[in-house]
DNA sequence: GCAGGCTTCACAATCGATTGCGGAAATCAT
DNA sequence: ATGATTTCCGCAATCGATTGTGAAGCCTGC
């Protein structure tokens, strides 16, 4: 048994191809009359036809892809903006092709250009460096992209994150107004732009509130994970730095600086708070229950969707390169809480008064 | 600037597409001269010839695409399977195509018809209900399918999964060891193999065991989430039953259990021990740390690819359906532990012994 | 009744790569 | 040197759908 065609189709209905093509064509079947419409219509409908979107494809230079690059499927934050891009994308009539580039740069050059002899429309890219050639090409070559989550250092390219300034700003008010002076951040790689502005976003905040010196309180965890994050959480409690709340890059690293003060018999929130960034799933059952902040990250996806659909349809390049910022909301939960005044900072805080 | 084309490659090699193709082709280089065969892959080389795929495809009958289907890219189950999947498919020259169906039948069959349109090569089920049309129909079809993790009652496709017996088994042995023999089970749907199969296995288990009638302590959630499982959770505490530890039918049932008993204060694993299924991450950070059944997830998906590229690449189906079954392992944490007789079930105790 | 204008559809080229077929050139055997 | 093979490569059809061009058929208006 073979697979209809439209060639069938068209013998069915007693038409020629072309004049089924065009009857089927929503944009087209004006230049067919209504009865000869429906009844390629019915034909079609009778015999089962699926249209062969390869033929298509290749014939109209469209194939209705959207590539969607991120560094890890396994990482929480990013199966909320996957789904929230194959609503828009699927319900457009795109079909997402979803490709981890298991944080390799090579692989991911690999698997975009693997895409790119698909004659994929378009790209939504988790992926981005703050210096990323990769990207500097798309944009030259003209491919319509979005990213998400993370920009780049050129905005050349349209963007869609959560305010991560006023997310840190949130955290760092936080925990001032619970009495904390001495605030650690332990930020993500410095290469993205999450941990840049992140970063960035701590020093402004911290400064405003006019805490004391900060130095050597902003470290930079080489990635993402709990690992990083128990590294450079072991660095800072060796150092002999006084503080007495954390600020963690993402909820992974603040899972690294948990087991890290667990470790070391400091307790959390009594002695020290933590607060993460992203509101991965469950973070409330944990022991303590992580007060964090959260991106509306099925949002972002959805939106990134949007100004792609939208780069694609209008090719048009008057549009202007849009960067688009949604909002966040600080979660309190149980790890964040007033600081006990040790003996060491005691004069700190009474001077503070 | 276009893209080049086999037409530009062949003109600079000074050759015919026909030829420029054939050279091109490991398959069919012996059939051109060396010479001119190192002469074409130069001349692509430097133009940086990427073919297209789609023209490829429509001739070939060939897609290079696999499709892969999930109820949910969310739960944290399937991201491991879905990247043990792709690395074998793209070392194989596939392209993994991810669909989140969002645990919608209408949505899925739109979902693969959209995908078989595009002339893709195979599918990973990751969604197979225990009777499921859709499914026959592929089986039916002839098109390369590999179910994962969930199986259908068929058997008429291949399948690849964990040892559900086995990791059930050694869940109860697990629990009589620690003393138990009030065991409840909250499963999965029963329109699911995993959920009818841990049911299935846990009947056996106890039974072995000898242990007192499980009726009334075998309930099945009505799916595989937090919410399902704490009503389930409820209905048995209201119920009056006696027990003092649950196996849970996956890790966000235990959840769900995990707050139906915080919320009537009982304390877990002092009066009720509990053990999850699937070992999500993470799991050892929650408070209790979640005793589970571990599941080779990332194999899982490999495993599957590696059957459908069988399937796919020697297309005479002298091949038998496998059923695989991959071993499981018990990751015992805190949420189990010795049961506390109270007087109510004292005499029961004292009678077993 | 006929020119001019519409509508409706058939024809054929086209997208880019693959491949069966056959011819020219090169190699070999005698 | 000549006939028989083999090697190498060009020609053209093909996959299935889309689309520019033009030719019928029909109507309108003068």
């Amino acid at each position: 048994m073979q697979r209809i065609k439209l060639t069938d189709v068209a013998r069915a209905a007693g038409v020629h191809p072309g004049t089924a093509s065009r009857a089927l064509n929503p944009l087209t079947r004006e230049q067919v009359s209504q009865a000869t419409s429906r009844r390629v219509a019915r034909a079609a409908q009778r015999l089962g036809y699926i249209p062969n979107t390869l033929a298509r494809g290749l014939r109209t230079a469209r194939s209705f892809i959207i590539g969607m690059v991120v560094p890890d499927v396994a990482n929480p934050l990013f199966p909320p903006m996957v789904r929230g891009a194959e609503q828009v994308l699927s319900k457009a009539g795109y079909t997402l092709v979803l490709t981890d580039t298991d944080n390799d740069a090579s692989t991911e050059r690999r698997q975009i250009e693997q895409l790119r002899a698909r004659g994929t429309d378009g790209f939504i890219v988790a992926t981005a460096r703050w210096r990323d050639p990769l990207l500097d090409e798309i944009a030259e070559a003209g491919v319509p992209a979005v990213l998400v989550n993370r920009n780049t250092s050129t905005g050349r390219l349209p963007y869609v994150g959560g305010d991560e300034r006023t997310g840190i700003k949130q955290a760092v008010d936080h925990l001032v107004g619970l009495g904390h002076r001495h605030i650690a951040h332990l930020g993500g790689p410095q290469d993205t732009s999450t941990g840049r502005e992140r970063a960035a976003a701590f020093r402004q905040a911290t400064h405003q509130h006019g805490l004391p010196s900060t130095r050597g309180l902003i470290r930079a965890c080489t990635s993402y994970t709990e690992a990083a994050g128990a590294a450079a959480a072991g660095r800072l409690v060796a150092s002999g730095q006084e503080f007495t709340a954390v600020i963690a890059g993402n909820d992974l690293i603040a899972f690294g600086v948990l087991s890290v003060l667990g470790q070391a018999a400091i307790s959390c929130p009594d002695q020290v708070s933590l607060i993460g960034f992203n509101d991965m799933p469950h973070l409330d059952k944990l022991a303590p229950p992580l007060t964090t902040v959260r991106l509306p990250l099925a949002e972002m996806g959805a939106q990134a969707a949007r100004i792609l659909l939208d780069k694609i349809e209008q090719s048009a390049s008057d549009s202007p390169v849009t960067q688009s910022l949604l909002g966040v909301e600080l979660v309190v939960r149980g790890s964040t809480a007033a600081p006990v005044p040790r003996f060491s900072n005691n004069s700190h805080a009474l001077n503070a008064r």
